[in-house]
DNA sequence: TGTACATCAGTGAACGCGCGTTCACTGATGTAC
DNA sequence: TGTACATCAGTGAACGCGCGTTCACTGATGTAC
């Protein structure tokens, strides 16, 4: 690795060719070991294969890194709640639970994407589009919220802005407490995923809203 | 600061006193400032106004330093729940509220601590005790669960353990969202604890259990 | 198509810095008698 | 009460290390003509 495969032989050429997408990769992985404290800006040009001076070429500093890996996550996570939320189909209680489901699995899956969002203290002015990805990943949640309390009675309807700060919280909660692989978790009794799924359940029902089951 | 003064005068004497409580106090001190990853025991070792090599004599590293500020972490946050709980007094849907409110409290005024018993990744059989003051903070919460619980019809008793689980993960998930100083924290349209408040009590219809109001 | 030149994206050596850790040491304290 | 001595809790100098950052440089690439 580290060795830049641009002419047919792969012959290492003193141009990397794309160096900027190496060391954000190095560094995901990295973060994905070790935590978003256990990667220096050194650590990622030698994974990436270059000396240590490489890395200013393209980011200002480590920090600028992170950013950029933080806004991306928020890109990704967007992208996967709206899959998963999938215009509220087949009904908007199953699909809610599916949003449920993908958010754990991004924090598993993307463990190093998720810690440089919400844990390695980034601000969210320090990159540009970074507030506007944040806010749209958020925004998926709250249509979806929408269009559950839209299905019930005019005056009984819960507020979405609450029911997905609530959701935020409750599976945020779960993802960085027990769904994740670092020492200091929590072991749990049950899959994250039922305890979520269960959660959101008894919080529906608490809101009014069931399912068709 | 760093003046030990053991003697009448204030007078500084070659020996501390009580370094060990001094470090922690420091490390207490940085860590909320900066974050967990934010202090070094040289840092510490400095503000206490001692050599760097004079931690050694009570801490074998930086994360031996860690998991004893976890543990007295653990133990305050057992007695804070405690005594927001109040043994169910003046009932238990009161009780549990307040039990919510005392959360994020100890959330917001002890940073340093909560960061080192959740955010710094200190395995919780890192030190002797360390894994029991946890237990028992987390006790509080599930003996509150169940009181709750035993309110309820016998076939229709929420389980204490699922119950507990999701109000820890909730108030984990608004403390380490919206709660906390630092800059990646979100802003929030009202305060924390209502969220929560607000939160625990449609999670608590959900289950069937309703507050005297 | 070939050549000259500007620009780009790397190198590698160097620097200052602060951290973690060890070591022989020494001042202060407590205690046995 | 005084003295000798063991133990404790510090010092301060030293070390190796890796990081962040700068710098003049150079190899590779793209483009104008």
């Amino acid at each position: 690795m580290g060795w830049s495969k641009d002419g047919p032989g792969g012959r290492k050429s003193y141009h990397h060719g794309n160096l900027r997408e190496a060391l954000i990769r190095a560094a995901l992985h990295l973060i994905g070991e070790k935590g978003p404290a256990g990667f220096t800006f050194a650590d990622a040009a030698r994974a990436a294969g270059v000396s240590s001076a490489a890395p200013y070429r393209h980011f200002r500093d480590r920090d600028a890194l992170m950013a950029d890996i933080a806004k991306r996550g928020f890109e990704l996570f967007r992208d996967a709640l709206q899959k998963a939320w999938n215009g509220g189909e087949p009904n908007p209680y199953v699909a809610f639970e599916a949003l449920g489901r993908a958010y754990l699995a991004f924090a598993r899956n993307e463990p190093a994407h998720y810690s440089a969002m919400f844990e390695a203290g980034i601000a969210l002015d320090s990159a540009p589009g970074l507030q506007q990805a944040a806010d749209e990943a958020f925004a998926v949640l709250r249509s979806a919220a929408e269009a559950l309390s839209a299905h019930m009675p005019k005056d009984s309807r819960p507020p979405a802005m609450m029911m997905s700060l609530h959701i935020w919280a409750l599976a945020h909660g779960i993802a960085s407490l027990f769904a994740r692989g670092d020492p200091g978790r929590r072991k749990l009794p049950m899959p994250a995923e039922d305890l979520l799924e269960a959660a959101i359940l008894v919080y529906l029902r608490g809101l009014g809203i069931t399912g068709g089951r």
